[in-house]
DNA sequence: GGGCTACCATGACGGACGTCATGAAGGAGG
DNA sequence: CCTCCTTCATGACGTCCGTCATGGTAGCCC
């Protein structure tokens, strides 16, 4: 609760990101966001927009890995797919109570910057890492062969993320519904035969 | 090849919109990079970059739908899992002969303005539906059920879309080969079972 | 030819941006 | 007490933005 202004200031550019991008994002709004003093930036942040963007970057990954665990403890009886079902209901819930206004930081920084910025674009794709190895690591826990958990780990967060897009574009949850029901036979079948029935037994 | 320049400015401002986004694609670059004088602007565009970035969103998802539609018909023995190889290799080949620069101008313009604009929000949601029908229609006529046409057209834009996301953010096309891999064996199961057979005959 | 319309050119305006220079509080350590 | 260093405050600079005002040119129609 009681975060430092540094802290604060990284966790309001990554709001902000998610909500206008980044190139709207302006340096100003984001102090006011975080109710900071506008003198700390350069303090703070030598590095300027890109370093504080590459932060919130950074901690949007750490964020995602850490649902993705949490969530993974909560689910009973859990599979694959009900995995997956779980992290687009955290979308669907923020999408139903908070309004399409918001979407994933990582998107909207690489939409804007990935043709500019090699740093920040490196940050991107080190928080992808970061939220695909937790989705990895609890698909084998789940007994899907390691050889192909990585393959499902992507071919999760491409659909979650481009559900995502459609749902801001309709203002409409539908397609996240649509690939968890559609995904969901694919990513329960990919379970080994072996610990599938030993799980049953369980 | 000889367009007016009134289409070249919303060409150009797709193409500058794929790479830099919403808001860092100024109205100068964009009349720049059509060769297009600068007091057209006002005259073929008076709503302003609004009414621009919405023509060029448009004109991006009928373009898209043209490719579905053409790309279609090119396959030999055509199957669902065939087609949706066929569209993520389009991909694959801008990336791979044009660097990762462009992203798909729809979900720069979701990123940067659905919270802001909602007549670019609509016209977004538009393109997607536009892009969508085309890829159901040719579901359906692969032998697809009807009632689940809709719903894996969704799942294939979904997927496309977040893998180009992701091939931008590492510079890599893994991540696209990996979605049509993974979804193949789903799409392809999803034809109808009297239809498959009897096009094995035909 | 005169007038009307479509198209293009140019410059200015007000505002927002990221960045930097300068300097003030305020506690820690000598 | 004085000094150092972290933290914060404020204002200015140069640049770019989208928009608009104004005016010029070219061609068609009466």
């Amino acid at each position: 609760m009681t975060r430092t202004p540094r802290e604060r200031m990284v966790l309001s550019a990554a709001q902000l990101v998610r909500i206008h991008g980044v190139g709207a994002t302006g340096l100003r709004d984001v102090v006011a966001h975080a109710e900071a003093p506008r003198g700390s930036l350069q303090h703070y942040f030598p590095g300027g927009k890109d370093q504080l963007i590459a932060e919130a970057v950074a901690w949007a990954g750490d964020y995602a890995a850490r649902r993705v665990a949490r969530v993974a403890a909560e689910i009973e009886d859990p599979t694959p797919g009900k995995l997956f079902a779980a992290m687009a209901g955290q979308w669907r819930a923020e999408f139903t109570t908070s309004g399409f206004d918001g979407g994933c930081p990582l998107v909207a920084t690489v939409a804007d910057t990935a043709a500019t910025s090699d740093s920040l674009r490196e940050a991107v794709g080190k928080a992808f890492e970061g939220w695909q190895r937790p989705v990895a690591a609890t698909l084998e826990q789940l007994g899907v062969p390691p050889a192909r958990s990585a393959s499902l780990a992507v071919l999760m967060l491409s659909a979650l993320e481009g559900a995502i897009v459609l749902a801001r574009a309709h203002r409409d949850v539908a397609p996240l519904d649509t690939v968890v029901e559609e995904l969901r036979p694919l990513l329960d079948g990919a379970v080994g035969k072996r610990r599938r029935r030993a799980s049953t037994v369980d």
